[in-house]
DNA sequence: TCTTCCGTTGAGCATTCTGCTCATGCTCCG
DNA sequence: CGGAGCATGAGCAGAATGCTCAACGGAAGA
């Protein structure tokens, strides 16, 4: 990924909907070498699935929590399986420090999320659990700064 | 957003490239239809932007953290605004419970978080962070089991 | 310095898609 | 019953796509 794909990505972030025509001109670049780049960062990817784009607001899931969680270590690959069984379990981050689980979680309403702490909790090799609710995206998900500093090169 | 526009998420999905056509006749559906339930989607803000379909990998940033922090809660928007200023901080919660706040940073290498930590413990209006460094994607981020389950009504 | 390799570019071409409009039919609801 | 809202099929002009080719230039390496 160099400058110039940095700057194509910038370009589709502010516009998703842009033919790679549209980028050519707008970038100054050739027609083809758009279209080089953005298969070959498709490719090797360098771009996450589509599902990523996709707000769980719009599926009825307003609620987003963090659910930290001590795990027994030897279970990890047991307790990573029955948590990717929970349809509401987005994301799940094997970190380092005191918690060993990061567990993002989307849900419907209170009630909703109760139900689903309750079912993490019963995970087996899963000690104990903390839920924090989400209450407000300060920063909303972001690269354009990134973006930008790599385009900048 | 009801069972067909699910559907219609869950083949792009898939594909992310497909075509209207594509995606219509694959659906069984009228193409006018498919596209003017994907407009209605990217108006109504169903879609969120295209950047959370780049991987800060290919930036050169494959390393995540989460950072938490206590705030003084009256300088919430000084702090939030400082953070936003920060390249490398890609998303900030407000959260309910024992931390304020959960800060998902980028990082380049490991000196590179060290760097970016101390910058947000120096956010003035922030009393103390942690930090714990995402070491695996134990479920990468998803929602195909929730659009499934939208689908199925 | 000369050569080779790689990415960019412009061109061209057939095929396909898009954006838009219109008329029709269906179902739900007042 | 009448209307609103949505899905559908058709049609059309213009544009984009996928692909290939030849030429060019710069950078790395011999």
């Amino acid at each position: 990924m160099d400058a110039t794909d940095a700057r194509i990505l910038l370009a589709l972030a502010a516009q998703p909907r842009a033919t790679v025509v549209a980028l050519a001109e707008q970038l100054g670049l050739s027609r083809n070498t758009v279209q080089a780049r953005v298969a070959r960062m498709e490719q090797g990817g360098a771009l996450g699935s589509f599902e990523r784009r996709i707000a769980p607001n719009a599926l009825g899931h307003p609620l987003t929590a963090f659910v930290t969680a001590r795990v027994d270590q030897r279970r990890l690959a047991e307790v990573s399986g029955a948590l990717a069984d929970i349809a509401e379990v987005v994301e799940v981050f094997g970190l380092s420090g005191e918690t060993d689980l990061l567990v993002r979680v989307v849900a419907a309403d209170a009630e909703d999320l109760y139900r689903i702490a309750g079912r993490i909790l019963a995970v087996p090799g899963i000690e104990r659990t903390t839920t924090a609710l989400a209450m407000r995206e300060l920063v909303p998900h972001r690269l354009t700064p990134l973006l930008r500093r790599a385009a900048a090169r």
